[in-house]
DNA sequence: CATAGGGATTCCAGTCACTGGAGGGTCAAG
DNA sequence: CTTGACCCTCCAGTGACTGGAATCCCTATG
């Protein structure tokens, strides 16, 4: 299978998976004129990432992931502790952002927003307290 | 005043600062010996880019908001409507995250953790529907 | 006066995860 | 035989810094 398959099946786009085999993630065979041939492990790999990423693993994650994965006596709990790690840094973002979002709103809300320069924002982007 | 003492004023590294001033945030003055002098004024837009960094504007925000700020017969509809395109941004970015996180910690919850192979985690990453 | 330290300068390279583009080779259809 | 779709490699750029090297400046101490 080409590369241009392969990215249909996994909907990543070619350069990214060129990419994936830079960085060694995947290594696909190579047919006789240069192409890159996707067994269907690869296929499979490639889907292995592109849901890993779409649940915001970063590529390093993926690499072990897919090191357990390729890992059949591996213990489900490393697997989960990777897992577990990333969900609490997840927690961690959304808190960091519902409290942006809770103080940008109640800015946006104090602000008339006409055509006058009296502007709250601004005037609280000099002096909001330290985020600690 | 110099960079390390602007840096300590806007909670900002010399590094940082040094970036600002490349890409014409900031345009500070310089002493005989070449060293940076910062007035007031550059402190202030420091605060101010580390208040509106801190609130998740990219640095091209912070240019157009610097330079409504520098504006004094802006229009605080103008500030506001990059607020609130930021702010909507923010929303979706939430959005996402919860997304992921109750998908992430389903898959969490569903795995034994244990020192057996069989992991419910790598068997979704294999088959997780996509991610419209 | 030599020197040691702490701070300042510039410039180059690296981060992360791709993405765009140039310049060229390959293949199947008409 | 040409067209157009596909494939290749390599280089550079993204955003927002960050690290490090090599060098310079200032102050204080022996």
């Amino acid at each position: 299978m080409n590369i241009g398959d392969a990215s249909k099946q996994s909907n990543l786009p070619p350069k990214t998976i060129r990419y994936y085999e830079d960085i060694g993630l995947i290594k696909p065979l190579r047919d006789a004129n240069g192409y890159r041939s996707f067994r269907d492990r690869d296929i499979h790999k490639l889907v292995f990432l592109a849901r890993s990423r779409a649940l915001g693993f970063t590529i390093e994650d993926c690499r072990n992931l897919l090191a357990l994965w390729d890992d059949q006596t591996r213990a489900s709990a490393d697997v989960r502790a990777i897992a577990k790690d990333h969900l609490s840094q997840i927690e961690n973002k959304i808190t960091d952002l519902q409290a942006i979002h809770s103080t940008l709103s109640q800015l946006v809300h104090d602000c008339a927003g006409d055509h006058r320069p009296d502007c709250p924002i601004l005037k609280t982007l000099e002096t909001f307290p330290k985020t600690s």
